[in-house]
RNA sequence: GACCCCUUCGUCUAGCGGUCCAGGACAACGGCCUCUCACGCCGUAAACACGGGUUCGAGUCCCGUAGGGGUCACCA
């Protein structure tokens, strides 16, 4: 049997970040298993569901690198085989109508829970002749469930999980506007797409119970369900934009690496012993459904940043460049030309070492693109005293006498006329270090040097020092 | 409130009855390296929620308690 799984989000908003797992794991499941991975957009509530947001969903999948197998299916355009399948159930039995209004549903629940019951819908037109119906109310049709004993799952991520089937109430199938419910179009969608394993947040494990009594009154075959826990802020209640960013979005705009935010993704909830940096690769070849952790777990934005670090460090130069061009291109104050950029490209292994993200990336190659005069920073401006901008001005000369314009050439130039001069290397190298790039931090600073150029890297002192 | 799920260092987790005075990673702290900041390397501190069982033996199985989370719509 071919594995079939689907991704099923709601286009209300972006892509959360716990969505984003949920599409992880399924589509690393389909992979892994050989299998197809769909993508279905749950937009059966029109008033709730948006245009935007369906592509800011789908640009968010492609982002990460988990579009589906197949285009997706809007569940909208399925709505008359939805009413088609609850008219079978009537047909059959297996459903009825019901005239509540809603005050009268309303009055039950507050009942209920005034009882310390469950809040459930009693069942009242279970047998009730349609004749009695009132006039001016218009039916929903509600699935006749089993009332005895229990049903069970065997679910893939929480094992074995029952309820009693009085706990089960005849929830809605189609509303009276004759429009399906969420829970009769994912059955019948489920079905009709020949999934095969249910994978989603364990939110929805109490309405795989329901969905399953819709499956056997249909005697459709039954998927595989894996609830996999949900995804908490960082003080273990509900996620959400107290804790930081939600959207996936967000995180591609804060210079986080979509690999780098699908390992941590995948870690969070998964694991394969002590592995931690893994490949795309890796995983579909190390997934299973029995790694994935039965409790919830907390986001951890440092150990994502930790994690994007490593993936920056070990990135393609071109591809960063792109990335931190892009970056580079807002910012007015910039010398965009093409030797600046190409100063910036050259730069790129040597600040990634010091960025933990993109952004972070961006920022310190800044410096390399900067026009004169600098910006200096406070303990910039502070190295650049008299005393440090004479000792710049004696560096001139020196380096101006290098004809090889290399890093280790220029290494050995700089610490013999430090030596020369009587003075230790950090006299010489902070004051240099201002002048260049404007700051008290940067790469080595013979790599600075080298990258500059003999123009650039004279220009900068000199005006730096007021010389020139 | 009812029902369901969960509970190992601050965080993510390894552990699938003895090999655990509990391992790894992030964060923290200390050190080395060093032209700064990082990177890297070395090291320190840090956990089996609690109480009962079962067993020769429990982090691992069972039952309670406590805590956390989820669900109880003609929303998905």
């Amino acid at each position: 049997m071919t594995v079939v799984t689907r991704f099923a989000p709601s286009p209300t908003g972006f892509l959360h970040i716990g969505g984003a797992r949920t599409a992880l794991f399924n589509w690393l499941f389909a992979r892994n298993s050989g299998g197809r991975y769909l993508l279905r957009i749950e937009d059966t509530d029109r008033a709730r569901s948006t245009a935007e947001a369906v592509s800011a969903i789908m640009d968010g999948l492609d982002w990460l690198g988990l579009g589906g197998d197949e285009p997706p299916v809007f569940q909208h355009t399925r709505l008359a085989r939805h009413a088609e399948v609850a008219q079978e159930l009537l047909a059959r039995g297996r459903a009825y109508r019901c005239w509540c209004t809603p005050e009268e549903l309303a009055g039950m629940r507050a009942e209920a829970r005034a009882q310390g019951r469950t809040a459930l819908y009693d069942g009242r037109w279970r047998d009730r002749d349609p004749s009695e119906a009132p006039d001016g109310v218009d039916p929903v049709i509600r699935l006749r469930t089993t009332t005895d004993g229990e049903t069970v799952i065997n679910d893939r991520v929480q094992g074995r999980v029952a309820v009693r089937n009085d706990a089960i109430d005849d929830f809605v199938l189609l509303r009276a506007d004759g429009t399906p419910t969420y829970m009769h179009s994912v059955v019948v969608d489920d079905h009709d797409m020949a999934i095969t394993h249910v994978v989603r947040g364990d939110d929805h494990l109490n309405n795989a119970f329901r969905q399953l009594q819709l499956f056997r009154a249909m005697e459709w075959p039954e998927p595989e369900f894996a609830h996999v826990p949900l995804i908490h802020g960082s003080d273990g209640g509900r996620m959400s934009k107290r804790h930081g960013a939600t959207a996936v979005n967000d995180y591609r705009e804060q210079g986080f690496l979509p690999e780098a935010l699908c390992n941590y993704l995948l870690r969070l909830g998964w694991s394969h012993g002590d592995d931690e940096i893994i490949s795309r690769e890796q995983a579909v070849s190390w997934f299973s459904l029995a790694g994935i952790g039965r409790s919830p777990s907390r986001f951890d934005q440092k150990r994502l940043e930790a994690i994007n670090a490593r993936y920056l460090r070990a990135g393609d130069a071109g591809r960063l460049s792109g990335m931190v061009f892009e970056h580079l291109r807002r910012r007015p104050d910039l010398d965009l030309s093409e030797k600046a950029l190409e100063r910036v490209r050259r730069g790129i292994p040597g600040v990634a070492a010091r960025a933990r993200t993109v952004t972070e990336l961006a920022d310190g190659l800044a410096f390399y693109a900067a026009r004169l005069p600098l910006t200096m920073s406070g303990r910039a401006a502070r190295a650049l005293d008299a005393d440090g901008c004479g000792r710049l001005r004696g560096l001139l000369a020196t380096l101006e006498a290098v004809d090889d314009w290399s890093e280790p050439a220029l290494e050995t130039a700089v610490r013999a006329h430090a030596a020369d001069h009587g003075l230790g290397l950090g006299a010489v190298a902070q004051p240099l270090r201002a002048a260049l790039t404007g700051s008290h931090a940067s790469p080595g600073l013979f790599e600075v040097l080298a990258i500059l150029g003999p123009e650039e890297a004279g220009d900068r002192i000199r005006s730096a020092c007021g010389t020139g």
